[in-house]
DNA sequence: ATTGGAGTTATGCATGGACATAATCACTCT
DNA sequence: AGAGTGATTATGTCCATGCATAACTCCAAT
């Protein structure tokens, strides 16, 4: 039995009430407190599985209204960051980057509208290529504020890509990314060994520290690439 | 000040000393009793804190060797998965949409081997198109289990979307989701009002009643559509 | 040198009590 | 009838305490 502890027995057993219909969309749940009466437990720790499970979306809870069952309920997945050597490493390939680019130069407009930057930031320039066993996998362009990680400078980017050094170096408080599709242009194809017009996923990244602007990078990812999460 | 509940104060002071290097990556934190003497608080909340952190990815906790900073963060987006309409909707457009197709037929192949299912099992295919203000913004494909969801046989679903039914009548307990891009071919062209070969934002997600699965579906968004999300 | 406890310690979880806050309900006064 | 007011109630959070469990340290026995 993979729940040993009760706030997971009773996620799982309101789980299973709800898709099983027992508890259908729109249904008022009973209180923390009957629920605790029922489970013999503590209120608290219904607290814990009920608010796990509003969370993830399944649930809406509302003070002095009580708890019901999301009617349409908005699921919450999750997606994992992580360094792109690892993730090359862990599908069992091996892993090299190669550097194309690098330029210490002044924020261009769109950059520095993008980074919410008023002034022409002292920045570099990086255009990288990921390989997994020799065939490239993603194409990176990169803009990394250098008044916050004048570091970086110093850094052979030959040995150590700049994402994993910005991750391991550069902790950031938040982020966001947007994902969508373009079509290849002749050099990002030839980068990445593909034709002219193939439908590549891309993925735009800005990470933040507090209200400083870190690094705004733009993947490109090789034909085939799938993104997986789950919910 | 946003930060009303002490454990909320307390996560926050605790990213800033993450993410403004007074505890570097690798660090061994102050345990949850010293932390919960130094802000004056009982332990729980201290944990509260900590566990939310630990679940975005930025501690590594473990019983007894204590709490340290990630060295190579896998840091968690979460990704909201809403019902298409009201996606359009907060977005000031106009929502329809409008099924092509509707055609009760046994699971081909591929479709039996995606959703684990060993038998030609009972199945509705459809086909519809999403409009945000009469443009077409998502077309897309769907196999759904009619044991599972016999019900959306006397649906109909020129007057609620296959999609929005089945998230208010179907509580799903998980899914799994695969993002990708491709190149419209000649009838997805046609349909999104766009060039064949435009690079498509491709969304498949399948997802299951306990070992059940439900329903399996691949979105086609139009060009211009990016996903967003923070972490 | 390796193995195998015993002790220690940090986190994980649970309890039971408390107050705060928000939303609802019932009632009263105009 | 309608507006305002207070009582009620469910959730949100907190505290102090305790036991459970995992993992590290160290020491002794083989």
């Amino acid at each position: 039995m993979p729940e040993a502890h009760p706030w997971q027995t009773i996620r799982h057993e309101v789980l299973r009430r709800i898709s099983e219909r027992i508890w259908p969309p729109g249904t008022l749940i009973p209180s923390e407190h009957e629920l605790a009466r029922e489970f013999g437990c503590a209120r608290a720790t219904v607290n814990r599985a009920l608010r796990e499970l509003a969370e993830g979306g399944l649930l809406d809870r509302r003070r002095r209204a009580g708890t019901r069952v999301s009617v349409a309920p908005v699921r919450k997945a999750k997606l994992d960051i992580n360094v792109i050597r690892f993730d090359v490493e862990r599908r069992g390939a091996s892993y090299r980057h190669s550097l194309i680019e690098r330029r210490r130069t002044s924020a261009t407009e769109p950059i520095r509208s993008r980074l919410k930057l008023d002034h022409a930031a002292d920045m570099l320039y990086l255009r990288a290529l990921h390989l997994a066993d020799e065939h490239p996998c993603i194409y990176e362009e990169r803009w990394v504020h250098l008044a916050v990680a004048p570091e970086l400078l110093e850094v052979d980017l030959e040995s150590i890509s700049a994402n994993e050094w910005l991750v391991r170096n550069m902790p950031f408080s938040s982020g966001d990314i947007a994902l969508s599709a373009a079509n290849a242009n002749a050099r990002e194809a030839a980068l990445l060994e593909t034709a002219e017009g193939q439908a590549l996923f891309v993925v735009e990244r800005t990470t933040w520290q507090g209200e400083c602007p870190i690094t705004s990078v733009r993947m490109l990812h090789a034909p085939g690439f799938r993104m997986r999460m789950t919910l």
